[in-house]
DNA sequence: TAAAAACCTAGTAAAATACTAGGTTTTAGT
DNA sequence: ACTAAAACCTAGTATTTTACTAGGTTTTTA
């Protein structure tokens, strides 16, 4: 129902604690889980997406965890979202390689598109950095 | 994952279709279902919501059908989609009456209110009258 | 060398979506 | 009056997606 899951809601509040930890230390994935109440092996998920992003970068081992990669300014709403929900495409259609039913003078496509963008931009609009002050 | 279900496709093309006969016929389901291959009980269900939100009337019987109530220019897809998906809200927590975390300096809840902004508005300012010509 | 971290995959429970089955009620045309 | 075609209604179900668990391995530092 056009809803943002919990891939968003969580993964946002995880690289907020990050991002209050930016240049300080690394954060395991054990305290967020612990702090937040989050499933800790969910969130593993969500962070291996969000590397492969290359959002954060680990450390392994004691004493480490997650680091951002980029400073809080320079990520934004829509880099996470995009990362661990997979895309902010409102619907199945708009895609860049514009497949689907576009060819016969679908009636909603440029609908789709006006919704995603106006989505897009306002996600891309929302640093971490505005989050965490 | 943030998308419009098939209830939006859906009740857009079969919307779109009354808005075509506006003036001239009532438009049965089982006209609506044959053209567009969509399942004719689960147009009914749809409607039934349509109803409810006084975007069409039905007159039953032979040659019956469902009317736009009112006129294509008069209808958007803000309309016909918070009728049949049920919100248009992008997240839990954006609801008037702003319950959930709210009170507790919420990260994320001015972001999901701007991208509700912006999808109600793109959404208002598509009539049934752009969608068909 | 032990604890604590990331990293990995497959399975599963719960919820939402997209239907179907099987009716009844109403109405217009014959 | 009868019949066909329409709306209208409810409960059930199949499919898909989401959210999470189980049960590991690999790596690193104290
Ligand atoms: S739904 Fe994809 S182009 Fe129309
Ligand atoms: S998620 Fe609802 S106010 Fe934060």
């Amino acid at each position: 129902m056009l809803k943002f899951t919990t891939k968003a809601e969580y993964s946002l509040r995880a690289m907020a604690i990050l991002a209050k930890n930016y240049k300080k230390t690394a954060v395991s994935l054990a305290k967020i889980a612990r702090e937040e109440k989050i499933s800790k092996v969910y969130l593993e998920q969500l962070f291996s997406k969000l590397k492969k992003n290359h959002l954060v970068t680990a450390n392994k081992g004691v004493n480490g965890g997650y680091i951002l990669l980029r400073s809080p300014e320079n990520v934004s709403a829509a880099d996470i979202i995009e990362a661990t929900e997979g895309s902010l495409e409102p619907f199945y259609c708009v895609s860049p390689k514009g497949n689907c039913c576009a060819k016969k003078g679908c009636l909603t496509r440029k609908m789709w598109i006006k919704v995603h963008q106006g989505i897009k931009i306002t996600l891309e609009n929302t640093k971490l950095s505005d989050l965490i002050k």
